[in-house]
DNA sequence: GCTTGACCTATGGGTAACCCATAGGTTTTA
DNA sequence: TAAAACCTATGGGTTACCCATAGGTCAAGC
């Protein structure tokens, strides 16, 4: 199959099955004549795979190193509990962080609700950023 | 003063200061002999200004428009107000986007605590993640 | 006066995971 | 047979910087 039913077949773009088979995570046969890029069976399966992983957080370079070692008949299952357990914790220091932000954001909402616009002049920009209290903890 | 007195005393890299100046944020003058950027204290300022502005979440390119508003004696508040109540669901959704993901990170992790690894074959790449379930709510 | 180290400049490439535009060749369909 | 749909490769865009390079400049000590 070409790269478009590829993509229809596995729900992504063809954009992105292009991308994949770049990155090197998809290698396909070429059509002697034409150049275009022709997949099997195994290259769906393959892509589906693919998915799963980015769906459990895995980024496309991982992904890569992962098939990687498949193709080569080691187990990359080493590898993947490896990965996943160094990226949680970063995953969750993520959330921290932008839920700091979201409440800062909520508190500077609140606090601007009650202040009339202004005009710059040559002390202040934006008194409603200037004026917000700064991180203390 | 130069880049890296500016950067010192507002505890961003030199880099950063140059990345805002080219980016428009810092119009320091230039030295005529050497063209050595020359920032004064009111770009010190404008310098704290956008640091305040980033942790409440604005990215380079809002702040750049916020300042070039006030520049032209305009207010910006009404886009700081608007960009703010733009941003924050986004975040939200972010996070929530986030902790789903660190959900099925957990659950992985979990369940593959009692999987022994595997070696691939023509059939399976690693049943770590293949036998992982979809998302199906 | 001169060397040395710290500083400055501009340019260009890297990051993540694609998306999009372009120009030109190919296949399918009406 | 001509248009519509598809393919190719290339290169640029996205965010907020970081880093390397090559070459000019400045401060200090000797
Ligand atoms: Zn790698
Ligand atoms: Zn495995
Ligand atoms: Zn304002
Ligand atoms: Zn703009």
């Amino acid at each position: 199959m070409k790269v478009s039913e590829l993509a229809k077949r596995s729900g992504v773009t063809a954009e992105t099955v292009r991308h994949y088979s770049r990155e090197g995570l998809l290698s396909p046969r070429r059509h002697p004549d034409n150049g275009y890029q022709l997949f099997s069976d195994t290259d769906l399966q393959r892509l589906n795979f693919i998915q799963r992983a980015r769906t459990l957080g895995f980024s496309v370079h991982e992904i890569r190193d992962i098939l990687l070692h498949a193709d080569q008949g080691d187990s990359p299952c080493p590898l993947v509990r490896d990965l996943m357990a160094e990226r949680l914790p970063q995953i969750h220091a993520r959330i921290t962080e932008l839920q700091a932000l979201a409440a800062r954001m909520e508190q500077a909402l609140e606090t601007w609700a009650d202040m009339p616009d202004g005009t710059p002049d040559g002390h202040s920009l934006c008194r409603l950023i200037e004026n917000f209290p700064e991180d203390t903890p």
